[in-house]
DNA sequence: GTTGGTGCAAATTGTTTGCATATAA
DNA sequence: TTATATGCAAACAATTTGCACCAAC
């Protein structure tokens, strides 16, 4: 989903919940979705410097709130790819997608993946123990085999 | 695995590292392998109250240095079910052993189970990615059907 | 007797909140 | 004009660490 029509997500939510649509926000949810940044499940930190530098007002606490605006109304999920760190990284969502994680333990380097027949089997088991299900998080570790992998140990994750 | 085996997978790490078996780190190990505490994934605020009830002069701060050996040599796994949950919570780990988790939405009940049709395809999936997989985690969410299911807004997860 | 461990309290880190001011509606 | 947002600093909560004393080896 591209940074415009994410925006038009995020008002249509504002305006029907009675909030106010502000610089700010709009300014983090561009951010957000800059296709220059989008693939790297962004923390609250990450996210805070690449506005500051288009606006050096905004405070860490409204990017804390406007995430938190953003995983309300769908456009973003918070994620714990490498179960070592400890600061919650965003993922942007459009509706009815979905995807897991490949995470290489080396590098650090995420692949985001689908898999139908996992999640019909998923359905079964769920199904088995008398589950509906909602959603699932499904993380795989590994070592990848990118001719620049390098390691790093402080990259994450022992998971 | 008992309580007992998992002291002695403990000792050997402890002697194999030149580190000391002591009072505290058998009875937080006894307290964590407990039968009647095993399923539950406890936070380190619920092995800490356990333990205190038997030795009224363990540190906080003992106990999450006990549990990160633990972690170490392979008997606990850091486990952070509910996506909106703060503290960590550990799981007893038995060499060899597997399983996922699905994890009501309403009530927290945790569910642990296998299945190797979704291992196997996993394996398909990281080898297409060029990923040689070390392991995994695999959360599924969603409504159990439990007779005392009842809705726990705190409980956890909104995932 | 050494080396490593413990318990406490203080420090750190990620995140949230209270409040006076500013701004969208 | 009135309710909501913002930025800052202080508050919080989970976890880690420094240090004086203790205990395994």
């Amino acid at each position: 989903m591209t940074s415009t029509e994410a925006l038009d997500v995020l008002e249509a939510y504002l305006q029907r919940k009675g909030l106010k649509t502000t610089a700010q926000r709009r300014l983090i949810t561009e951010v957000f979705f800059d296709p220059r940044f989008k693939k790297d499940h962004p923390s609250v930190d990450d996210l805070f410097r690449h506005v500051r530098a288009q606006d050096a007002n905004v405070g860490y606490a409204t990017v804390y709130r406007t995430m938190k605006l953003l995983v309300e109304c769908g456009l973003a999920s918070p994620r714990q790819l490498g179960p070592t760190d400890k600061e919650t990284r965003y993922e942007p969502e459009s509706p009815g997608e979905h995807h897991d994680h490949l995470v290489c333990l080396d590098c650090g380097h995420i692949v985001e993946f689908e898999n139908e027949a996992i999640e019909a089997l998923q359905e079964d088991v769920a199904r088995a123990y008398g589950f509906a299900i909602k959603e699932h998080r499904m993380v795989i570790y590994g070592h990848c085999t990118r001719t620049d992998c390098e390691r790093r140990p402080s990259a994450g994750a022992h998971p």
